[in-house]
RNA sequence: GCACUCGUAGCUCAAUUGGAUAGAGCAUCUGACUACGGAUCAGAAGGUUAGGGGUUCGACUCCCUUCGAGUGCACCA
C-alpha cells in the first residue's frame, strides 16, 4: 500500500504546501461496516491543512481519486478518510500471489539466529508448563525461518544437581532395582515417580525432627536424606564411579522417555546441550572481567558485579571458594554457543520467572563489551495455571504431557468418529488423523494466546474443536482440498474476471496481508499473530465459501477463478499452520 | 518491604502499537442442510476495558494513584 501513502505524502505537499513523511501517514484497513478498503487517519494533518478533519479529508480524497488511478472513490467519517480501491488493482495483486508458487517464504535474509527452548530438568516427565514452552519454541523457529533467518534449534538439558541426585538416591534407596521394564513404565516417569517419593520421605523425616524439637530451618538442613543427597553430588562431582553409573542408566531412561514425548509434540532439535559439560564453564569469563573492572573482588574472595547504577541490584558471580552459580554458568554457556554458531540473534525461552536473571545476564554481557551481547533475547512467557493454582510437580499437582497428549488424541477420535466421514481410511491412517486433530487443537490452544501472558488450562473442560481453534482451520483446509479435486481441468492458467464480490475482494486483502504478518510475527517472536491471521482466513474463507458457489458458478472461468482463490487460501492456511507445527489433514 | 508483570462480555482470548460505535469463540436463545464437507454459516443477548484522576482532537493502549492477582528479591539451578 506503499503508493497510497505516498500519494498522501504529494497530496499533502500540493495541496498545504508542508511537507510531511510517510510516517505520518496512518493507513489502516477499512471497517467492515463502511465503504472501502484502506483508511486515512486525517487528524495528523489537520496541523498543516488548517482546517477541520472532514475538510481535509475531503481534499485529500479529491487529489487522490484524480492523481491515483487505483483510486475509485471515497468518502469520509468522522475524519476518516475511507477509500475505495478498483478491483482491477486487488485482481493483480491476486495474479501476484497466484503465479508465486513460494508465496509465504520470504528470501534468506542472511542472518543466523539460535532458539534456544524446552531446557528439561532429567528429574521427572514433562507437563503442560514444559509442553507451552516448547510449542512457542518450535513455533518461533519455524516462524523466523518462514522469515528468512537461517535458524538453530538448541536444548540445554539440565542433566546434573542437587535435584538430579534426589531421585537418584530415592531409586537407590527404595527402589528395589526397579527399572522402565519391570515396572511397565516410561523411563522419565518411573525417575519422577522417585523424585516424588523422595520428597514425600524427606517430609517425614522433617516432621520427626520438628518434633524432636528442631526448628524447620534446621530440621530442612539436617534431615539424613538431604545430607545423603549432598553427599552424592559432591561424589558425583568427583568422579565417583559408583554415582556416575547410575546416574548414566537413569539419565538413559529420562531420554528414552523425553524422545517419545517429544516425537509427539513434534518438536526437535539440532543441538543439545549438556549442564554436565557446561557448568564448570565461565570462569574465564569471570577472569576477563575483573581484568576489565567490570567485576569486583570482595575480601572473602568471592567475585561481584554492581548492578546499582543500572536500578538492579549487586550481584554475585563466583562464589568465595571459587566454584561457580548459575548465572556464571550462563555466561559460559553463552560465549560457548556463539562460538560454536556465531549467530547474529539468541532466543532464550524461558518463563518469565527469570526476567530478573536475563536482564542480569544481557547487561553483564554487554558491560563486558561482547558486540553480540545486542542479539540476546529472553522471550518470556507466563505459567500455565490450572484452576487450582500454580502445578508443581513435588507435589503431583500436574498436567503430565503424556497423559494429556493421550487424552487430545481420544477425544479427537471421538469427535471424528461421531461425524463418520472418515470411516473407509484404514487404520493406521485414522490413528495419524486423530493424533493431528488432536495435536491440532492442543496446540492451537496454547498458542493463539500472546506468550507473554499466562494462560489458564482446566483439565475438567475440554479443549474446544469448534469456534476459534485448531480443527476449525484444519477443517476448512480439508473442505476446499475436497472442493478442489471435484474441478475438471483446472489448468495453471486463470482468467481473471472483471469484477469482484465483496467476499471474494476480502480473501484477497487478508491473503495480501500473510507476509506482513510474518514479518512482525518474527519481529515480535510472536505465534499468537500468525495463529489469529489463519483463523481470520478460515472465517472469511467459510463466508466466501456459503455465499458464492466455486464449482456452480455462472462460468468455467469463474470456476477456476474461485477455484485458485481457494487453492492459494488452502496454501496460505496450510503454511501458517506449519509455523505453529500443526498439521493440516486433506480429510477429516 | 522493594522490583517486575498483569487486570477487557459469565468463561477463554482479540483489538492494525494513540484512532471510528472495544471485536471473536465457548456457553445461552433463534434461524439455515433431499449438502461444491453443518468440525459450517446467519442472527439475538452479553461491556462504566478493576476504581479514580491526568495528558490528547482522540486513551483498553501513555503518566499518576488506589485496589486485586502473579512472579522475583539464595554463595539453588
Amino acid at each position: 500500500m506503499d503508493f497510497i501513502t505516498n500519494a498522501t505524502v504529494k497530496a499533502v505537499e500540493h495541496l498545504y504546501n508542508a511537507t510531511i513523511t510517510a510516517q505520518d501517514v496512518n493507513l489502516q484497513q477499512t471497517r467492515k461496516e463502511f465503504e472501502g478498503q484502506i483508511t486515512i487517519v486525517t487528524f495528523p494533518f489537520t496541523k498543516v491543512s488548517r482546517k477541520g478533519p472532514e475538510q481535509t479529508g475531503q481534499e485529500i480524497g479529491e487529489y487522490l481519486q484524480a492523481n491515483v488511478p487505483e483510486v475509485a472513490g471515497f468518502n469520509i467519517i468522522k475524519g476518516f478518510l475511507n477509500i475505495s480501491i478498483a478491483d482491477s488493482f486487488w485482481l493483480n495483486v491476486f495474479k501476484g500471489i497466484y503465479e508465486n508458487e513460494n508465496f509465504g517464504t520470504l528470501p534468506a535474509n542472511g542472518k543466523k539466529v539460535m532458539v534456544e527452548y524446552s531446557s528439561p530438568n532429567t528429574n521427572k516427565p514433562l507437563h503442560l508448563g514444559h509442553v507451552r514452552n516448547n510449542l512457542l519454541g518450535y513455533s518461533v523457529a519455524a516462524i523466523l525461518q518462514a522469515a528468512g533467518y537461517e535458524v538453530i534449534k538448541t536444548n540445554l538439558v539440565n542433566d546434573r544437581g542437587i535435584h538430579i541426585c534426589k531421585s537418584m538416591l530415592a531409586w537407590q534407596l527404595f527402589g528395589n532395582g526397579e527399572t522402565p521394564e519391570s515396572a511397565g513404565m516410561k523411563g522419565d516417569h518411573l525417575v519422577g515417580k522417585y523424585y516424588v517419593v523422595f520428597d514425600k520421605e524427606y517430609k517425614k523425616q522433617i516432621d520427626q525432627l520438628k518434633e524432636e524439637g528442631k526448628t524447620e530451618e534446621e530440621a530442612k538442613k539436617q534431615a539424613p536424606l538431604i545430607l545423603q543427597a549432598q553427599q552424592m553430588l559432591q561424589k558425583w562431582e568427583a568422579g565417583d564411579e559408583e554415582v556416575i553409573e547410575l546416574w548414566k542408566t537413569m539419565n538413559t531412561w529420562v531420554y528414552e522417555g523425553f524422545s517419545k514425548t517429544y516425537k509427539k509434540l513434534g518438536v526437535d532439535f539440532d543441538k543439545y546441550y549438556y549442564e554436565s559439560n557446561t557448568y564448570l564453564l565461565g570462569k574465564d569469563i569471570i577472569e576477563e572481567g575483573l581484568a576489565k573492572g567490570v567485576f569486583f573482588k570482595k575480601e572473602d574472595g568471592s567475585v561481584w558485579i554492581d548492578l546499582t547504577e543500572d536500578g538492579l541490584d549487586q550481584k554475585l558471580v563466583l562464589r568465595a571458594d571459587g566454584t561457580s552459580v548459575y548465572i556464571t554458568q550462563d555466561l559460559g554457556t553463552a560465549q560457548l554457543k556463539y562460538d560454536d554458531f556465531g549467530m547474529n540473534e539468541s532466543i532464550y525461552v524461558v518463563g518469565n520467572e527469570q526476567d530478573y536473571h536475563f536482564k542480569v545476564l544481557f547487561l553483564i554481557l554487554q558491560k563486558l563489551g561482547k558486540a553480540w551481547a545486542n542479539g540476546l533475547y529472553h522471550l518470556s512467557y507466563g505459567m500455565v495455571d490450572l484452576p487450582s493454582g500454580k502445578m508443581k510437580s513435588r507435589e503431583g499437582t500436574v498436567v503430565d504431557a503424556d497423559d494429556l497428549i493421550a487424552e487430545m488424541e481420544r477425544t479427537a477420535k471421538e469427535q471424528t468418529e461421531a461425524l463418520g466421514k472418515t470411516g473407509d481410511l484404514a487404520e493406521a491412517d485414522k490413528q495419524h488423523l486423530y493424533h493431528i486433530i488432536g495435536m491440532g487443537a492442543l496446540k492451537y490452544f496454547l498458542l493463539k494466546v500472546d506468550p507473554k501472558k499466562r494462560l489458564l488450562f482446566d483439565p475438567n473442560e475440554s479443549v474446544d474443536f469448534q469456534g476459534h481453534t485448531g480443527p476449525f482451520i484444519q477443517y476448512t483446509h480439508a473442505r476446499i482440498k475436497s472442493v478442489l479435486s471435484k474441478i475438471q481441468n483446472a489448468g495453471s492458467e486463470i482468467l481473471l474476471p472483471d469484477s469482484l464480490q465483496n467476499e471474494e475482494r476480502d480473501l484477497i486483502i487478508l491473503q495480501s496481508q500473510f507476509i506482513d504478518v510474518i514479518s512482525q510475527a518474527a519481529k515480535e517472536y510472536n505465534p499468537s499473530a500468525v495463529a489469529n491471521y489463519a483463523y481470520e482466513l478460515a472465517k472469511t474463507y467459510n463466508k466466501f465459501y456459503h455465499e458464492h458457489s466455486v464449482l456452480q458458478a455462472e462460468s468455467q472461468n469463474l470456476v477456476y477463478f474461485r477455484g485458485g482463490l481457494s487453492k492459494k487460501t488452502a496454501q496460505i492456511l496450510s503454511k501458517s499452520m506449519q509455523m505453529l507445527g500443526i498439521e493440516v489433514p486433506e480429510r477429516m
